[in-house]
DNA sequence: ATAATAATGCAATACTATTGCATTTAAGAA
DNA sequence: TTCTTAAATGCAATAGTATTGCATTATTAT
């Protein structure tokens, strides 16, 4: 399976991700970001393990988690808290919060962020008297217009 | 431990939703409640059930689940899919999204509401041409005043 | 009292994730 | 290049979270 233009280019932004922070990235980590980019949808450690052996390669279930573990602190991948799965984060750029909506019938994504959405956490926060938590990605459970 | 008039509230809430839905009232029901209660902060089951036999009952931890799977369909219990673990609604008689602030570091938690606090997660899923999931109850990570 | 329904017990199992230590690989210095 | 060191991965055990199917017990309605 091939990635698409847009992708590509999440690739190219996670591998330049990866060097501007001197991270080494190693085969595996190019693997298991590949699998990710190719899914559609969030995908488990489990699910992305097998995908790799289908691969033709054994990963043991810790390497994947650290490989996980890797790309999320470089902000390359979410954690999708309440399915257990995992994304690509749709947009390494922006720097804000990040809000995550997701079909909780299909599990298709939709990434949004605060600003443009006229959802302003840290200004709901302030008035709450408290400060978001740094790098938080919001879930959302939506339906999407296809499964309305 | 006794609970405070903030807890009996919540607690005589809770039978009150059970009476109007014709569901029954058990005693394994009513004493995960109290645990629940008593608990500042969010709770696993498996730590529920820990509690449970200290105070000198057993329950299998599927009945554990079963209880927490029976105040969750009631909205008196949500699920903090970050932390795995469950707390009582603040207010269940908010028919509205619930947006739960949980402290990273201490764990505490504020409820808010969307209106309240200047958020309209209705609308902006508009905007974007999705709509909420039925009983949403979306976590925000922050770190509360204390803990600053 | 009896039948039907709901709740719980039980124990196996599945799924998700982490850990400590050994081994291999990669990167930098001599 | 070779040596040294640090980082990554392998391995396998273990911890934590959750569900399932079926048996038993308790409730509810007739």
């Amino acid at each position: 399976m091939n990635l698409n233009d847009k992708q590509k280019n999440k690739k190219n932004k996670a591998i330049n991700i990866c060097f501007d922070k001197n991270e080494t990235l190693t085969p595996n980590r190019l693997l298991i970001l590949d699998i990710m980019l190719e899914s559609k949808i969030p995908i488990s450690a489990y699910d992305i393990n097998a995908v790799v052996k289908n691969k033709g390669k054994n990963l043991n279930i810790s390497s994947v988690y650290r490989v996980i573990e890797f790309w999320v602190k470089l902000h390359v991948i979410h954690k999708i808290s309440f399915l257990n799965k995992y994304i690509v984060c749709h947009d390494t750029d922006e720097k804000h919060t990040h809000i995550t909506n997701i079909c909780t019938s299909c599990l298709s994504v939709i990434e949004s962020c605060n600003k443009s959405m006229g959802l302003d956490l840290e200004e709901s926060s302030k008035k709450l008297g408290v400060i978001l938590s740094p790098d938080v990605n919001i879930e959302i459970p939506i339906i999407c217009q296809k499964c309305q």
